[in-house]
RNA sequence: CCGGGUGUGGCGAAGUUUGGUAUCGCGCUUGAAUGGGGUUCAAGAGGCCGCUAGUUCGAAUCUAGUCACUCGGACCA
């Protein structure tokens, strides 16, 4: 008898959302906490998940020309402070570096919240000439921000990220770069994990600091929040100013150098989760599931049952999935709902039956719809139903998407339709702060970003009656 | 950072009001049976009761401090 929730453990998400979500990160075994608020461990199976993401963005930034490379990790105090907006925007969550060893340091040392300054410090002493740009940097690594609440995956002390960091002669071709890695994360977002993404530009109020634009990537969450899934940062001349970096253009004159950063971070994996996932646990899209197809055997001690399951889960391998086979002694119920929890895209039952048939079962994750396939099709078929898993999850995250973005004319139609559904609310905009921060007060929502595909509303901004400039998304944000 | 809640074997809880032998379920180990959706039986192992002080003959229980988790708010990727 099979009923309807295979899974007790985990929190139903209309029950307690954020409860939910956490248990998804426990059960799913993707993390732990250590004993540092803020400061959390990644297990095996959710670093995994990292480590495919990393694989093919940086395949996809070493296509552009980028170069990995590698910051120190300390950031002395009198570099940190040479651009003013960015030491304001940043110095309240630094933690510091004040003893080496038993001895007091003359300078205090920041842990890097971001290595804008550290690059910037070195593209000094390595831009001289034309010759040397575009100079397309990106680093993996960790920062600290010494946040005031933690959540496992969205908000972090310490968390793995990219920041790429790039210099170019021209702001034309600064600006293209921002807008071609904006891209390459929405594309990613889309056609790795499956989830649908809006690209526009942060007001002023939203930018990134010392930022001249920020271009963003805003997701929707299964709880109807809003989630920033990465950024693109256009700096113009202004970092190249503050630390002096110069080069000789081919006229011969002195020139500063237009930057960019860019930047995703183990976020994504609590967008993948919130976008995903359902009250049997995790549900990963294909691309990066660590095991993309689990072996199920059926009535395994039956003679030539785990043979045949081998023999099958290694074709499976040197087809080029990433599979695996579960031999282990658990009953089938309990490794049917292991998997689930796990979010294994696909899982393969091989039984008696089936061996006497000539098929298995494959299971999709996302629908559990069932087929039948002859064993001779297994490759090809494995194909075609992790495609359909990852088609399944993208559709359904749009229509989770498109259904929750609503249209508002006035602030009180605004708070309405956010009290009442959530999602994005989209409305026109003058453009000013005081009109931001009033739709904070009256509705709390922050402005999410303004699309690149614009729409005309109205012909004035609904809070303060002034002309419009641009639409824009409101929303509650993680 | 402000306000509410919570910390008891790996997990979930009872016990705290009224101080007096450390409890239960799940999981874990071993053995056996079972096997197309968390199967069953038997025998075991495992806990400085978040941490530090204090009160007391005696503290999981009372007091103070501290750390962490969590929900809401502010702030932030």
């Amino acid at each position: 008898m099979a009923k309807e929730k295979k899974v007790e453990q985990i929190t139903d998400m209309e029950v307690d959302f954020a409860q939910w979500f956490t248990d998804v990160c426990k059960k799913a075994e993707l993390i732990d906490y250590s004993s540092i608020k803020g400061m959390f461990i990644y297990r095996p199976y959710g670093y995994a998940i990292w480590e495919n993401i990393q694989k093919l963005m940086d395949a996809e930034f070493k296509k552009t020309g980028a170069e990995n490379v590698y910051m120190p990790m300390l950031i002395p105090e009198s570099l940190l402070q040479k651009e003013k907006d960015h030491v304001e925007g940043f110095a309240p969550e630094c933690a510091w570096v004040t003893m080496g060893g038993s001895e007091k340091l003359e300078e205090r040392y920041c842990i890097r919240p971001t290595s804008e300054t550290l690059f910037c410090e070195h593209f000094r002493n390595v831009i001289q000439s034309h010759r040397d740009l575009p100079k397309m940097y990106n680093q993996w690594c960790s920062v600290l921000r010494w946040e005031k609440t933690s959540r496992p995956f969205l908000r972090h002390r310490e968390f793995l990220w990219q920041e790429g960091h790039t210099m170019h002669a021209t702001a034309e071709e600064a600006k293209a770069e921002t807008e071609q890695m904006l891209n390459i994360y929405a594309d990613f977002c889309e056609n790795v994990l499956a989830m649908p993404v809006t690209r526009g530009q942060k007001t002023d109020k939203e930018k990134f600091n010392g930022a001249e634009a920020t271009y963003t990537i805003e997701c929707m969450m299964h709880d109807r929040k809003a989630l920033q899934a990465g950024t693109s940062h256009y700096f113009g001349d202004g970092f190249a100013k503050a630390f002096d970096i110069t080069f000789t253009n081919k006229e011969n004159q002195r020139a500063y150098p237009h930057q960019t950063s860019w930047g995703v971070s183990t976020r994504l994996i609590g967008g993948i989760i919130m976008t995903h996932g359902d009250n049997n646990g995790l549900v990963l899209p294909p691309k990066i599931a660590p095991v993309q197809i689990i072996v199920v055997p059926v009535a395994q001690h039956k003679e030539g049952v785990l043979e045949a399951a081998n023999a099958l889960c290694d074709r499976l391998k040197a087809a080029g999935y990433r599979a695996k086979l579960d031999d282990s002694d658990n009953s089938l119920g309990w490794k049917c709902a292991q998997y689930e929890m796990k979010g294994v895209p696909l899982r393969v039952e091989l039984g008696p039956k089936d061996i006497e048939n000539g098929q298995c079962c494959m299971v999709r994750r996302d629908n559990r719809e069932k087929v039948f396939v002859a064993l001779e099709d297994v490759e090809k078929e494995a194909a075609v139903q992790l495609q359909a898993v990852h088609d399944g999850l993208y559709a359904k995250a749009l229509k989770n998407l498109q259904d929750n973005t609503y249209e508002a004319h006035s602030l009180e139609e605004a708070k309405q339709l956010q009290e009442e559904h959530g999602g994005f609310i989209k409305t026109m905009w003058c453009g000013e702060e005081a009109c931001e921060l009033k739709m904070k007060e009256v509705a709390g929502m922050s402005s999410r970003c303004m699309p690149f595909m614009q729409e005309h509303l109205d012909d004035v901004c609904p809070i303060c009656g002034k002309p419009a400039k641009t639409m824009i998304y409101w929303g509650i944000a993680y």
